[in-house]
DNA sequence: AATATTATTTGCAATATGCAAGTATCTAGC
DNA sequence: GCTAGATACTTGCATATTGCAAATAATATT
């Protein structure tokens, strides 16, 4: 049997996440860590900078300038909570939301070629094994996973 | 059944992957691509300086430099091939080799971590699943995969 | 021998990162 | 009600990283 520490390797790598770019929208280079916040954004229901922050397990200060950054880019806006004027919410422009959108296509697609690969109860035990997995890491006591 | 995109979101960011720092051996911080590149030339005999990079598929510059940091670090050493003065063999140090195998221990003790929250036979489809994942990933003819 | 190709490095300009410290707001305790 | 402590986020600081374009040296092709 293949050696568990090769098959994360190849699949990091396989993912391109290696290169700090992730994909382009238009003009617009959109990098694997703008990637994640702007798909969690758009996932929770007004979310705050600290509930993306921790979601994805950043360095707030890190956060804070990539926030800074896609508001600059007008993909993302920040408004004062109502209830705490120390809180922001994060919400997609329509331009971050068209972003968010292609990004998810081309994803799906290239996801959709790869499984195009597998037999349909290839495909179902890939999936249900990513979400094992995915629920056993959840369930991990270490802290900070070195798995890079 | 969940949606594909979200269980590769969740996994890489349970990877670690968002945050440049992978792990620190001693005093000595490693990088997710450092531990990519020291892995890699670690598990190839004798590999040239565009293998390692072609392998990762990373852009060479950026490969010639994190090498430099390497070798400056003390734990990768580059020779001069013989047979052609442009090509530059790398391989490990001591000290290289003791970094190697510490990560590949914490790598390992998490993955048995992670594992032990599953049974035999989820253990065993798991690991099918991937290989069979990046198999497919393998035959895709999409040049570069959009997965960040 | 001259030219084209290849392996790697460097110039350049821009961008990213995380610890420490700062600012404004909220909460807990008196 | 007031104040000290805690919290959410930002900024200072110093350093690190990235990828396109260009350069250099070695090899291959004509």
């Amino acid at each position: 049997m293949e050696n568990k520490r090769e098959l994360f390797q190849v699949l990091t790598r396989r993912f391109g996440l290696l290169n700090k770019n992730c994909c382009s929208i238009g003009s617009v280079d959109i990098s694997t860590v703008q990637s994640h916040i702007i798909y969690e954004i758009d996932k929770q229901h007004a979310p705050s900078m600290q509930q993306v922050a921790d979601t994805l397990a950043m360095d707030i200060t890190t956060f804070s300038r990539q926030i800074q950054k896609l508001v600059k880019m007008e993909l993302v806006k920040k408004t004062p909570s109502e209830q705490d004027k120390r809180i922001y919410i994060l919400s997609l422009t329509v331009q971050g939301k068209f972003v968010a959108t292609s990004i998810d296509q081309s994803m799906n697609a290239y996801l959709d070629e790869v499984f195009s690969h597998m037999n349909e109860f290839e495909r179902e035990t890939v999936i249900r094994s990513i979400e094992l997995l995915n629920k056993a890491m959840s369930k991990s006591h270490v802290c900070c996973s070195p798995m890079c």
